[in-house]
DNA sequence: GGCATATTCAACCAAACGGTTGAGATTGCC
DNA sequence: GGCAATCTCAACCGTTTGGTTGAATATGCC
């Protein structure tokens, strides 16, 4: 309903039906989950980012514009360097509202990291 | 990349990236949400499901399409009603995936009901 | 059989998505 | 100044999405 491309700034004025809206299309997509694992070790700049993927800069900016305007990482220019960095808190809101549907034990680092291993093995 | 709405059984032969994009996507529509919402409180036949909303039956027999498709929901048939029922277990992996990129705190069931109020109120 | 009920199918449509390319803007450096 | 590097913008393109209608398919009931 509301194209994801568009959205203003993240988080406000928007209801939270419009966040879970951005929040979830914004993880709808390999490409941007790939980043969000990426940025979870480090701050990296656009290029950077860019680098492991096969498709062209003006592609990945795109992600990022998405996953920034859904407010899961933000973006701070320095000289001609945009460096993106993961922020988590967005989660929080779209995590509550799934978790809310049955009872998750709680999760270990562990999981996470044969989680992702099982993702990037299979994805190609 | 993959068409949400020509994927197969929920669940088996796909890759775990494969399943994120299809609870993710489907998760990232409102009207989606509202049908898991109302299947929390009970399974519901199709019509049922279909009667608060302002759209019409097939869009919604659509949604449900698409919800139990990414394992979200499962869909028996009895006479010529279709039951439809919750499965919380498909959020369980997407969950997974979210809360590792932050240690979210333990969710009760107040917040959770103050959230859908919110989402309901000001969704429309 | 005949008819209402429940649900999907098929064809269509406008809009959004995810990608491309080429042309800007800025910024840093010699 | 001149030039490379970084990133976005704008226009385009094929595919997917989310909705609509009208017909089709079962099923239940009298």
């Amino acid at each position: 309903m509301i194209p994801v491309d568009e959205l203003q700034e993240p988080g406000l004025n928007r209801t939270m039906s419009e966040r879970l809206d951005a929040v979830f299309s914004a993880l709808a997509d390999p490409t941007r989950r790939a980043i969000l694992s990426m940025l979870l070790e480090d701050d990296m700049a656009v290029t950077d980012v860019a680098a492991p993927f096969e498709m062209s800069l003006a592609a990945i900016s795109k992600h990022l514009g998405i996953l920034s305007r859904a407010g899961l990482i933000s973006q701070e220019q320095r000289g001609r360097v945009k460096w993106c960095k993961l922020e988590p808190d967005a989660l929080r809101d779209a995590s509550i509202w799934m978790q809310s549907f049955g009872q998750f034990e709680a999760v270990n680092l562990d999981a996470f990291e044969k989680f992702l291993a099982l993702e990037f093995r299979e994805d190609g």
